[in-house]
RNA sequence: GGAGAGGUCGCAUAGUGGUCUAGUGCGAAGGUCUUGAAAACCUUUGUGGGCGCAAGCUCACCGCGAGUUCGAAUCUCGCCCUCUCCGCCA
């Protein structure tokens, strides 16, 4: 969330904000709950200091009288502390983190700002010819054959089954075999190779959390409808556990409540964990096979960096994406996400990766990659000593990495060929072991 | 699932209702001494919030949350975590 120093001091350019990014919280609600709140510590800390003047010693009998008065009087006052600073809390938490200059305003698709555009052959677009009203998709390569998508092209060669999957489990769930889980396992192998080179800490992490750490990450309170509660039946008592939708809340809820060294950062981590998603609102939408589903796995790359250095580190992260999709040959563009459709509240700037499917000759999201700022580092408290010896928020980046069934979809998309056999991209063959996927029926 | 032990300032430990404004040791920072260092000695040493231009004043924090009390690290209840043992188990 925001400092509630800055948002008290500067309400206009919050305000502005909120309007900008299409927030929905008013900044005068929360500014009258924390003036209310603050109002009350006064009173609160007031009588809290003379009861404890005339506790220091053995009160007398007529005293004693007086100091029970005054103790009904306290916690009458301390019960509206608590329910102000919970009002105020919430509307705090609410308010979206302040956009950089770079992000561009708008509501969707033709908003977004085309950053860079690159395909197999004729390798990057002209940085002059991108921008708005621009139409990259010209750009991309298409096939001189008709396009099975991946649920046939996955039917046919018998290597993904949504019609199992729907009985054992219901919608929006799928079974991958064969080589299309080889190739998921080969992916993983090829990112994960860079990212122990490039000195990203491997993380297997528990992908069920507390309530919490999802407010930490601010995946809640806004996003809370996304993710599914476990049942507390065979749960410790009083624990709500979440399943969570991505590998970034328990990465960075590790370093909650610490406070780092500046030699220490950044801190570049990733993990491989299942995401969990319920997906509710977009019931109907991209119902057909893998690329909207409630289990998926992810190999997501994160980052805490000092204050000042996140967007460096986005440009890092941006990089290894590029690499990835350069390695595998996929045409892809990076976009810079707009001022309405930015990811969550956390987002201080959002590029996302979209890969071209020739198929359906359009882009599908393959990964976010969102400067934080210290937007999430205020909620989980994650903190760095600088060299001067000052206490700072550290700032949060995070990168999906690889969505392990949407790259599948690229791949199958773009790789296969007139005779319904998949090519092996040439990078994922040593993981493979061979070069052609071909149906085995 | 059952039984027991424990959780106090960076670390280690003391503290079982009011000089606890949490003591002591270690560590760390500064200083004295020294050619330099070590040792010794002296001083300092947490986090967060509110008020204030500031100096400063004040509140909260002893695993977490409730409660008892004029007053809680200390008493009561609930929970969490760690360790040991039994049971079950990949």
């Amino acid at each position: 969330m925001l400092d509630i120093k800055f948002v008290r001091e500067n309400p206009e350019l919050v305000r502005k904000n909120i309007n900008f990014r299409g927030g929905k919280v008013s900044v005068d609600d929360f500014l009258k709950a924390d003036k209310e709140h603050r109002d009350l510590i006064g009173q609160v800390e007031k009588l809290r200091a003379s009861r404890n003047i005339s506790s220091a010693k053995k009160p007398n009998p007529e005293e004693l009288k007086k100091l029970r008065q005054q103790r009904e009087e306290l916690k009458k006052l301390e019960n509206r502390l608590d329910k102000s600073e919970k009002t105020a809390l919430d509307l705090l938490s609410r308010i979206p983190n302040m956009s950089s200059p770079r992000m561009p305003e708008g509501n969707g698709d033709a908003d977004h700002v085309e950053l860079a555009v690159w395909n197999p052959d004729r390798k990057y677009l002209d940085q002059n010819k991108l921008g708005k009203g621009f139409n990259s998709a010209q750009y991309m390569p298409l096939k001189d054959f008709p396009v099975r998508d991946h649920v046939d092209l996955g039917k046919e060669l018998n290597i993904i089954d949504v019609e199992q999957s729907a009985v054992t489990s219901g919608s929006r769930f799928a079974y991958l075999k064969g080589d299309a889980a080889l190739l998921q396992f080969a992916l993983f192998e090829l990112l994960k190779n860079k990212l122990v080179q490039e000195g990203f800490e491997p993380m297997i992490v528990p992908v069920m959390v507390r309530e919490q750490v999802l407010f930490g990450t601010s995946h809640f309170p806004e996003g809370r409808d996304q993710v599914y509660e476990v049942g507390t039946q065979n749960v410790e008592e009083n624990q709500q556990l979440f399943l969570v939708g991505s590998s970034e809340p328990p990465l960075f809820a590790y370093y909650m409540g610490r406070t780092l060294s500046e030699k220490d950062l950044p801190k570049k981590f990733f993990a491989y964990t299942h995401c969990f998603r319920s997906e509710v609102g977009s019931w109907g939408k991209d119902v057909r096979g893998l690329k909207r589903v409630h289990q998926f796995d992810k190999l997501e790359m994160d980052a805490l960096t000092a204050q000042d250095k996140s967007e460096e580190m986005m440009e890092y992260l941006r990089s290894i994406n590029e690499w990835l999709m350069q390695q595998l040959n996929l045409p892809y563009r990076v976009i810079m996400k707009c001022s309405r459709d930015c990811g969550y509240n956390a987002t201080y700037l959002q590029y996302d990766l979209e890969g071209w499917l020739p198929g359906q000759k359009e882009f599908i999201e393959l990964g976010s990659n969102t400067d934080a700022w210290d937007y999430q580092a205020r909620r989980l408290n994650i903190r760095y000593l600088d060299s001067q010896g000052q206490r700072k928020y550290v700032h949060t980046v995070n990168d999906t990495g690889i969505p392990m069934g949407r790259m599948l979809i690229a791949i199958l998309e773009n790789y296969q060929n007139a005779d319904g056999t998949v090519t092996v991209p040439e990078a994922l063959r040593p993981y493979m072991g061979k070069d052609k996927i071909t149906s085995r029926k």
